[in-house]
DNA sequence: CCTACCCTGACGTCGCGTGATAGTAC
DNA sequence: CGTACTATCACGCGACGTCAGGGTAG
């Protein structure tokens, strides 16, 4: 025999809530002549069970009918549909989520290389977002080796938000700066400072293995008139790129020895399409 | 110069969502004399970016500022602000979720096993859930080798719902219904074929190690007036699986010959918390 | 009489969907 | 004149929070 007052205190539920669900029918106490609503044990039971139902993401409308008279199932085989349809919602909310935090991973990155967002940006990663797996996997395996798959699989990817991703962009970033505000010569002394951070990250990434590197550049560089097939390698910027470090491994020729050719400018056609890497 | 019907059409955003971002002042296009909203390419783009953000899970509130006059900000640090808030806001998301996960999970296998929900159940699972996962481990290191650790880790896991915490749910079912409700004798065909399937799972579970078997069993076994420290292993339950093998192993000697003493009675007094596993 | 309790409305939230009713364009 | 468009209310959803205004218990 508590009143709504008690009743609030010891559940730590408001009267308002208390009174809601009195509302809609799913709790309703007795009530005393005046009208103030009296709460005996079975009611504090019905109450315990609501808010642990509560608790596994049920809606009210939901924990009315699991509390209800049972139809043609068991009370058994009731609770586990109820239970399994939850599990599967919550399941594909998970999904959602993971997918939308992919896409503001790939966004933020976006905004480091070019300072604003761009819908277009984001239509277009959300493309990428849904781009088969299947199909990517079956471009790689024509495309590389074994071995080579296990180093393209750990390359930064814009849709991570790890530490290499992240200076990817910043390098991204760099890249234009130099070539579109300050027209730096790919001969002059800042220039050169960033052709070494180039290589450097590309050797870090691609694992020493430059071989790879040349293969890779140059899959992803886009055919004329074809737009980047990796956000933020459009030609132009590919091609400064190219030159920087060719400039650069002609005045460090031990490097370009040891290292081999590095990220050179290769002429040929290239083919293929690998959207979502980075 | 488009009427609402086109752009509606054009965007496959409905008119009264248009109407309604008119509203709210998010998206305010022309009107013509009558009062027909006339959107120009502007609006157009300004709708665009509306979508896209919406995509990123931005509230229309949250677009409206970002899409609105900058402060002292530069656009861009908004930009970056906005995106790590609604990252790390989504990230939270997400671990809720797989928490209620969790919980739903270890809340069907209950229901396998007593076929009921229960509130107090719940509530329990939410406490297990919030056990410092680091004294956990501390626990485990003080009571158990590197080696059985590795073992008690792949131990089925009623927060999870692989195929083998189904399995150990319908067994601690299966046992309490053979005792509480058909009394089965220890003895009995039906009692020893369980026993044997009861064997089979154990030493499946725990890779053949019967000593590690014996000592998790003694570990969790709830000491006398302590309520159980495994869901569903409560004391009875217990002493009558142990009957069960004994005989069991009593009558297939080779067995016990081969696996050990299984899992025997021990009376010695047992110690030691563990409240997720199963 | 005071205070602490109780009651019943009723509006606001968020992003629209879904009418109802009436004026407008072709 | 018909019909296909446009407009503005206004309710509904979910689970309450938060007043406002007024009765009740001790």
């Amino acid at each position: 025999m508590y009143t709504i007052g008690k009743v609030s205190k010891e559940t730590n539920i408001s009267i308002r809530t208390l009174h809601y669900y009195d509302e809609i029918g799913l709790l309703n106490p007795s009530v005393n002549k005046v009208g103030h609503r009296i709460y005996v044990t079975d009611d504090m039971m019905r109450l315990q069970h609501i808010t642990a139902l509560k608790k596994l993401g049920f809606k009210l409308a939901q924990i009315k009918e699991l509390l209800g008279e049972q139809g043609e199932l068991s009370a058994e085989q009731r609770w586990k549909d109820a239970l399994d349809m939850q599990t599967d919602a919550v399941y594909q909310e998970i999904e959602k989520l993971r997918q939308l935090q992919k896409l503001l991973h790939v966004t933020r990155h976006a905004v480091e290389m070019t300072g604003e967002v761009r819908a277009e940006d984001i239509f277009r990663f959300i493309k990428a977002l849904h781009v088969d797996p299947e199909e990517r996997a079956i471009f790689r395996e024509q495309n590389f080796t074994t071995e080579e798959r296990e180093i393209i699989e750990q390359l930064p990817d814009l849709l991570d938000n790890d530490e290499r991703s992240r200076r990817w962009a910043k390098l991204l970033r760099e890249a234009r700066v130099l070539m579109d505000e300050f027209n730096e010569p790919p001969d002059s002394p800042r220039a050169q400072q960033f052709a070494e951070t180039i290589v450097n990250f590309a050797m870090e990434v691609f694992q020493d293995n430059e071989e790879l590197a040349d293969k890779y550049w140059e899959i992803v560089r886009p055919q004329p008139g074809e737009s980047e097939k990796v956000y933020g390698l459009s030609s132009d910027v590919m091609v400064y790129m190219d030159r920087l470090v060719n400039v650069w491994l002609q005045h460090n020729p031990q490097e370009a020895g040891r290292k081999g050719s590095g990220l050179r400018i290769i002429d040929h056609d290239s083919n293929g399409r690998d959207d979502t890497n980075g």
